[in-house]
DNA sequence: TTAATCAATCGTAATATAGCAATAAAGTAT
DNA sequence: ATACTTTATTGCTATATTACGATTGATTAA
């Protein structure tokens, strides 16, 4: 997508950022809610589960993973992935702080 | 991107994704909690705040209006943007719904 | 060993995004 | 009317993302 410039932003809105991305296609969403219900950690199911083709769904898993809310352990053949509880209360802590900022203004402003 | 096959996924994915976006880029979190910040809705302010050009905050801006998470009035030759009350805690809310699905696992999974 | 299974990676195509300069559009002021 | 200010839009380039088929690597089953 062109170059972001990453430089001209605060560590605290790069990082909401990068948590952001993780909400912000449809896939990963439903990769996350889930994990989410299934906190057995399932895997490979999400391919069936999400109609798209496995290199796509490791794809997003992989993403998920970088960004750090999701943990994978390999059992056998097959691997379970799960959310990783610390980065999840961090993420979690980061946008309730952000949605909290907000005032609803009985002093209208627009 | 290639094409997010949109109707894979359930509406509610979908409308998080859309939400996810709003956060996915700092520029973009950058105007949001700055937007929060000032109730008093600047706008060009975020030119020089941001120090990317006019023609890229613009375009965030466009972006941030069509998922509806902020609105803006013209006031004479500026624009005045701010907080869109209702969607914001619409947003607020979905997230926090996911955000409390997770339940620690005693029972480790993975 | 040989198959079979599962997930990660590679390579590629299509599309979206980020960024900017330049221009347009619309108001304000002189 | 002319100049000025402010924002939106256009046109363009570079890069990132989504998606998939095919391949590879690793593990299990026969």
């Amino acid at each position: 997508m062109g170059v972001t410039k990453t430089q001209n932003y605060t560590d605290e809105h790069n990082e909401i950022a990068i948590f952001g991305k993780a909400f912000s296609h449809p896939a990963r969403v439903a990769i996350i809610t889930h994990l989410l219900k299934a906190k057995a950690c399932i895997n490979s199911h999400l391919v069936e589960e999400l109609g798209l083709a496995q290199a796509t769904v490791s794809q997003h898993l992989k993403e998920l993973k970088g960004i750090g809310i999701i943990q994978g352990t390999v059992e056998g053949t097959s691997v379970s992935y799960c959310i990783n509880p610390e980065v999840w209360s961090l993420v979690k802590s980061r946008f309730v702080e952000i949605f909290n900022q907000f005032e609803d203004p009985a002093n209208d402003c627009c």
